[in-house]
DNA sequence: TCTGGGGTCCTAGGACCC
DNA sequence: TCTGGGGTCCTAGGACCC
């Protein structure tokens, strides 16, 4: 092909997705799950939705983000099994060492996924698909698990291109045939354009990425606004504003810690709600102590039987980072707004605007204040060495905690992270 | 079919300020 | 009198992703 195709400044991006992960780590644990039908998740008759499904289950018409229930109907023979975030957070280790032997700039975007930016690495890997076969079959030896490899001049490219790879497949779009390649994909397809986008899309007669880049951008600006100007950028493969555009591997803080928990039972029990509010508070207080965040909104999310769902925030002169402080401003939200006696399905804590340090509070508040946090420290210590369950700040109590231990009546260690 | 849990980003209105 | 304009912060909700 003609040299003059070639953008001068092209980037080589790498978009890395692990195959049907946590079931392939599930295998991993126990191989006579492999080649079965598989349901990440849950049991087939619990709230819930599907994580992940094997490609054998997929054959029954399970995704993920089914609900389980739905699962179980249409593959009843799958074996459904719980969830386990630690093995899959061991195994994105292995994934990311792997990773990092290729190119300095990776960044994970999930759990399972990371783009690289292969750009200038062909000295050292060869050329683009020469390095993604090597990356493929390094990352089965080191870690046993299969991937799959977008290659690109985008993000976009290279995350669109993986998924056609899959399972188990390499692909690169060579630089100029980007539009090319997106044109006979359906508008789904492109990261960003969920179901109702779609549904408006389709409602213009756009199915296709093709018919998208035949639109006008001014016109998918009026209609879209900001949004539809970036689409009119990304039908044509570019990384057309936010995220997309930064660097690879730039790193980028947290911007939110939040915990919600859904009943298996719905309860208008206000003891139970607001034990639960205590649980959510501590699980988020402690996630803030070990990023060493201060968060100065506060936000409540409440579901009720029916799915409707609102969310009350309330934010902080001082930031906090404490368990009672983030327990109390969401026992007062919830009880400003719950309305008695109705059925909850679902709550959240959440919290968010962080600061590195906290704000400025005086001598005698610092003291109170510094009191708690060795408490905290000491509960978190305990946590580690003894599991979620051994450690309860009860609601009110002040300077001091209690141990629970009749959660562990063996006393020997639970799950260490 | 009866809908998890953890996030990010965007929009839009109102308050408040200059 | 019949009504500025821009900027920022806060809150609520929603689309989307894995």
């Amino acid at each position: 092909m003609a040299a003059s195709h070639i953008p001068a400044l092209a980037r080589t991006i790498f978009h890395v997705d692990m195959d049907a992960f946590f079931v392939s780590v599930e295998e991993l644990y126990d191989p006579a799950l492999k080649g079965k039908a598989v349901v990440v998740g849950g049991q087939r008759d619990e709230r819930g939705v599907v994580s992940a499904a094997s490609y054998e289950a997929r054959k029954f018409g399970v995704h993920s983000a089914m609900p389980l229930r739905t699962a179980a109907k249409l593959c009843p023979h799958a074996i459904f099994v719980n969830g386990h975030p630690e093995r899959y957070r061991e195994s994105s280790e292995k994934v990311y060492a792997v990773l990092t032997s290729f190119s300095p700039q990776v960044e994970m975007a999930s759990i399972d996924e990371a783009y690289l930016d292969m750009t200038g690495t062909t000295r050292l890997h060869g050329p683009p698909l020469k390095a993604a076969h090597l990356l493929h079959d390094r990352m089965k030896a080191q870690t046993q698990l299969n991937c799959s490899v977008g290659i690109g001049t985008s993000r976009l490219i290279a995350k669109v291109s993986s998924a056609q790879a899959k399972p188990n497949g390499v692909l690169w779009i060579a630089p100029g045939e980007e539009a090319k390649f997106l044109a006979p994909l359906d508008v789904r397809e492109i990261p960003g354009v969920g179901k109702v986008m779609e549904s408006h899309l389709h409602a213009l007669g756009i199915k296709k990425v093709g018919d998208l880049a035949r639109l006008e951008e001014s016109e998918l600006e009026d209609r879209f606004g900001k949004w539809g100007l970036a689409l009119a950028g990304k039908s044509r493969g570019e990384d057309a504003g936010g995220w997309f555009d930064a660097e690879v591997g730039a790193d980028t803080d947290a911007k939110s810690i939040s915990h919600e928990h859904t009943y298996n039972e719905d309860t208008a029990d206000a003891n139970q709600l607001e034990a639960t509010l205590m649980r959510l508070s501590e699980m988020v207080g402690r996630r803030l102590r070990e990023a060493n965040f201060h968060a100065r909104t506060i936000q409540l999310k409440l579901r009720y039987k029916d799915f409707t769902t609102i969310t009350r925030a309330h934010s902080l002169v001082d930031p906090t980072q404490l368990d009672t402080e983030i327990f109390e401003q969401a026992r007062t939200l919830f009880r400003k707004n719950w309305k008695k006696g109705m059925q909850v399905r679902l709550l959240g804590v959440h919290t968010a605007s962080f600061t590195e340090c906290a704000g400025q509070m005086d001598l005698l508040e610092g003291g109170r204040q510094q009191r708690w946090k060795d408490a905290l420290a000491a509960a978190d210590r305990l946590r580690d060495k003894f599991g979620e369950s051994s450690v309860k700040l009860a609601a009110g109590m002040r300077g001091s905690f209690r141990e629970r231990t009749h959660e562990n009546p063996t006393g020997l260690p639970g799950k260490k992270k």
